[in-house]
DNA sequence: TTTGAGAATTAGGCTAGCCTAATGCCCTGT
DNA sequence: ACAGGGCATTAGGCTAGCCTAATTCTCAAA
């Protein structure tokens, strides 16, 4: 067993590391990724994602079930978590340290991820003071390779009348991004939700400073919040 | 004529930004560059050079006359340029904000040159004060394309008796760069040729504090000087 | 003026990643 | 129990870049 392990190994090329954040994303709730599901995260043919799935099994990477799906080695694990955390530092310092916009990092760090060496990214991580979350509140992952599993909600599944913290922002897409800041729902804000139409209307929230918005279903979706009182951070 | 040129032109790989740089480096004392000193610059195979030389001319990058060499059309050498500042750029940032030693940023910024965007590179420069040049004394190209070409001399070439003021160190070899920063012998610092030895000897130097070194031929020939008594920057 | 060394190029092949078209597998609904 | 839809895989091809081996060109020296 284990005739993969090669001691001195090669480094992952581009495409490998997009594959692994990839399957990372796909099987973070359990479960198995899909060829469809990755080629369509990957903007590939499904013919492309089953031969690069048939390569990455065989350096041991990934686990391939045939028909059924992949899931991640420990290996291929560790992997991926590596670019998560420096695609999350990037984005940390790109908008902490050279003023970028938390729009406009995604696309900048996508690419960069794959040019940074480790030293650079613990230079980065220190000069930020080690920061646990990104500009979207998004955890990193340590340098050791662990990252923080929260329990957060859509705020489409909140309870009318409760209390939330919103605590991270799941989307990259540069309009909406910027429209959710402009409306001050940004990772760290607490929300009282006072109403939700029905038939996957609007939920209705009032924020810290008394005003009220009204979000709709599809950007309710990407609000994940914390249930309760409590405080943020 | 110049039935090349597409309106939205696709961007450069990161080989064919290699080959304009390498190009560019290899003309830099007017004339052509050779198929075998690009192949070298690059450590790839001659053949390989000729391929992409075809390529090269094809898309009007480059002027190739067979057999003899090739030099940047305007195009190409914009490119070139653009790169060069990245690198430059990039290798004055990691040492003055996130404390790289001259000796590292090299690596760091080959890679990293490929990948960052425009908008970052300016944002650098904007937070460097738009520096002139970078930690080695290498003139950076304006964004707008224009380089300063100086009139340097290497220590080897310099005449005994004469004052002059180190502007520049030539080389991107981590172990000499820092036997020479050890030694003092960084771009700004004023030298007195005090004694060359002959049949390529050493070069001896005082430093402004009264100390001497004696530099070998090798390193003397990377150290580029500028004659007369003036003063720095 | 010829010749041969050395440089450049052409010929032919390989891998990584992508594609489309063809085929195969799985499972649900009748 | 099986037919068919939908997803996955295999088959076969393409490009960028690299390689080695074979060939061609250039130029200087005899």
């Amino acid at each position: 067993m284990n005739a993969a392990i090669r001691s001195p190994q090669p480094p992952l090329t581009r495409s490998v590391e997009d594959y692994l954040k990839s399957v990372f994303h796909l099987t973070s709730q359990g479960g198995f990724a899909t060829t469809s599901d990755i080629a369509e995260m990957l903007e590939v043919a499904p013919p492309s994602v089953s031969g690069m799935m048939k390569r990455l099994s065989e350096t041991g990477l990934i686990e391939h079930v045939p028909y059924r799906g992949v899931q991640l080695t420990p290996q291929g694990r560790r992997a991926a978590l590596q670019m998560i955390r420096r695609h999350r530092i990037l984005e940390s310092y790109l908008t902490s340290k050279l003023g970028f916009d938390w729009g406009d990092v995604h696309v900048e760090a996508e690419r960069l991820e794959h040019a940074v060496s480790e030293k650079l990214i613990e230079r980065m991580a220190d000069a930020l003071g080690e920061p646990r979350y990104d500009p979207h509140g998004a955890p990193i992952p340590t340098a050791a390779g662990e990252i923080e599993e929260a329990e957060l909600v859509t705020l489409a599944a909140t309870e009318v009348g409760s209390s939330v913290v919103l605590r991270e922002v799941g989307d990259e897409n540069r309009e909406r991004l910027h429209y959710l800041a402009e409306q001050g729902l940004i990772p760290g804000v607490h929300l009282t939700v006072i109403d939700r139409q029905p038939f996957n209307g609007p939920t209705i929230v009032r924020l810290g400073d008394g005003t009220t918005r009204v979000v709709g279903q599809e950007l309710a979706l990407l609000l994940l919040c914390r249930p309760g009182e409590a405080d943020g951070e």
